[in-house]
RNA sequence: GCGCCCGUAGCUCAAUUGGAUAGAGCGUUGGCCUCCGAAGCCAAAGGUUAUGGGUUCGACCCCCGUCGGGCGCACCA
């Protein structure tokens, strides 16, 4: 399209904004009875000046232009402004949508470049729930930035170096089965894992020939180079087959090992620039006094008052830790892709690490830290229904693929039950498709921080709000337009919308939505809000199909309706998506 | 001890970031299929938003205190 359509929100604000001369806001009526959107303008203004906020509200009303939009703006309760949108208007700004690929989402005026560092699996470790949230979410933030029109960057920084691969070096080289692991790779590489830390902790001896393998891989020895690459060859296999079940997928996997030839240097600017300093034989960063002392991450308080709470850059045995590769990484970053915002998604329990990974940043590259926005989306855990951390029945990690083939599994128990006729291999794929979206959905829709409880009943019960629900509203659409053909009904797409029913203009006013609900996931990074659109799009949509028969409608009323379901199907279809949600034809 | 987060209906979660009578689903009760898919819709019941104060036209939201739960507090990431 050639020119830009401003979102409804956007530009009833823009009226407001023009017509009481100050950043105002302008959001969705909480009540219908209100009208279809409000601005409380008048009441902050009248704070703040001390003054009559109906009397301001009138003032306000007397200059506002939206009469193209709005067929009537009312004064109401304490001085708000409600707007109800003129049906006309809704009608042609759904014609607009309806001929828009992005269905109603802008340009951005300026895009920009987003780096987002998600999912991080361990090398030699079986990806397990744990791993879930920080891919889901990054995958569904990477899907709604690219969406929009910014340039993205999905970096999967995996785990691939660290005091892990001595113990896995030296039971590789003493306890390693060649058949199991030619069988499960992981599992295998797990088990030496857990032997060798465990014997370490009985063993002196075995933990001082750990140490060694991790000292002569790390000073370049070609045995242990050549075995550690084997073990991240075979750890990569694992964790496409996964992305690839996910349909997730990365741009870039530079590993923390990627960073090693930076560390050194970094710690030497640290220390050269004075923000690094020794303490008990370790390298590191304290406060610098430049910010308050409760905001301040390297204070803590203490019963005695504030005490040094430093982040290490080079531990006392001479090894970088997390924090350096997390410097290095960003300094990486910015020379590679010079983004606008890097965001990091990982659970709650780093808050600390990352208040003073960027901290030190600002400090250690103070303009480039102006122009980069870092943001630690962080969440909560996946709690059982016992309220502890989700285990299975024998206490141990739930892995990804059993997750998966459960959700898969009990899902296709449910298609079989309902739909017996369609034929296995269709069950089956509505099975995955029903199966892992309903994991995903139950993962983005609850408010990212804090904690949820996992329960496969609930998320697979299929009603309430739960992806199937989604999924069945969009169905229920496909069906209509299979039944089209049947009874030999020609859709001809392009019909103007007429919204004679409430039904249906609750319906269209609910579509146009779709565009803020999209833009706001990026101002805090939290899909949920999207979900809940689009649940919210559902549930609007299956009371239209009960009030406004499509295909039994009087020929006059269908081409609209027509247009109608095919507007919401595609909203569904694209929103579900961006949550990296598919939809089946029939299920 | 200190810090961060959480506490909303019996259960699982929302609440447009300070707006009007706090909303859904599950469960309970009662309606709606000779009618496009009932995996749906409509309705009822269920709340002192853990608790006590404060700020203001207005508070689940902001501030202070208390109680309960989770997590974190220098050589793991």
């Amino acid at each position: 399209m050639e020119t830009i359509p401003l979102l409804l929100e956007a530009r009833l604000r823009a009226a407001v904004e023009n017509a009481a001369g100050v950043e105002a806001n302008v959001t969705p009526a909480s009540d219908t009875r209100f009208g279809d959107y409000q601005s409380n303008i008048a009441m902050l203004l009248a704070k703040r000046d001390k003054a009559n906020p109906r009397a301001l509200a009138q003032q306000i009303l007397d200059r506002l232009q939206v009469s193209d939009i709005c067929s009537a703006v009312e004064i109401a309760g304490a001085g708000f402004l409600n707007f109800r949108l003129c049906k006309k208007w809704v009608q042609s700004r759904l014609e607009d949508v309806r001929a828009d690929s992005q269905l109603g989402v802008p340009e951005p005026q300026k895009p920009r470049s987003i780096v987002i560092d998600f999912s991080s699996p361990n090398v030699a470790k079986t990806m397990h729930v744990g791993h879930i949230r920080s891919t889901f979410l990054g995958d569904s933030l990477a899907r709604i930035a690219t969406f929009v029109g910014h340039k993205v960057v999905r970096d999967n920084h995996i785990g691939d170096w660290g005091t892990q691969f001595g113990m896995l070096l030296y039971g590789w080289k003493n306890l390693l089965d060649r058949e199991a692991l030619a069988a499960d790779a992981l599992a295998e590489m797990e088990r030496l894992y857990k032997t060798v830390s465990a014997q370490c902790k009985e063993t002196p001896e075995v933990l001082e020939s750990a140490r060694n393998e991790l000292v002569k891989l790390q000073s370049g020895d070609l045995e242990n180079l050549s075995l550690w690459l084997e073990m991240i060859h075979l750890s990569q296999g694992q964790f496409d087959t996964i992305y690839s079940r996910l349909g997730v997928r990365f741009d870039v996997t530079y590993g923390e090992s990627y960073y090693n030839s930076r560390l050194k240097p970094v710690v030497a600017e640290l220390c050269s620039l004075g923000i690094a300093k020794e303490s008990d034989g370790a390298m590191c960063v304290f406060s610098d006094g430049a910010l308050p002392q409760e905001q301040d991450p390297f204070l803590i308080k203490d019963k005695d008052g504030w005490r040094s709470n430093p982040a290490l850059v080079l531990k006392s045995d001479g090894a970088a830790n997390y924090t350096t590769t997390d410097l290095a990484t960003i300094q990486f970053r910015m020379e590679k892709w010079k983004p606008d915002e890097i965001i990091y998604v990982t659970d709650g329990r780093q808050q600390l690490h990352f208040r003073q990974l960027f901290a030190i940043y600002r400090r250690w590259q103070p303009k480039q830290a102006e122009q980069v926005r870092l943001a630690h989306v962080w969440f909560g855990a996946i709690l059982g229904e016992d309220g502890k951390p989700f285990k299975t029945r024998s206490g141990d990690t739930v892995k990804l693929a059993d997750l998966l083939d459960e959700a898969e599994e009990r899902a296709y128990t449910l298609v079989t039950e309902k739909n017996p006729a369609l034929p296995e291999s269709e069950r089956r794929e509505i099975a995955r498709i029903i199966g892992l979206g309903a994991v995903k959905y139950a993962d983005l829709q609850p408010n990212r921080q804090g904690d949820y409880v996992f329960s496969w009943d609930k998320m697979l019960s299929f009603q309430g709000n739960t992806a199937p629900y989604l999924q069945n509203a969009y169905v229920r659409i496909r069906s209509i337009f299979r039944k089209l053909v049947e009874a030999e009904i020609v859709w001809d797409p392009g019909a103007p919308i007429a919204l004679v029913d409430p039904a249906e203009e609750a319906l269209g006013k609910k579509i146009l939505q779709f565009g803020e609900a999209v833009q706001q996931v990026l101002v805090d990074h939290r899909p949920n809000g999207l979900a809940n659109y689009l649940y919210e799009l559902a549930n609007t949509y299956h009371g239209f199909y009960e009030a406004c028969p499509v295909i039994k409608a009087e020929p006059a009323l269908r081409p609209s309706r027509l247009e109608l379901c095919d507007l919401t199907e595609r909203v569904l279809k694209t929103g579900l998506g961006l949550l990296g949600i598919q939809v089946p034809e029939r299920m």
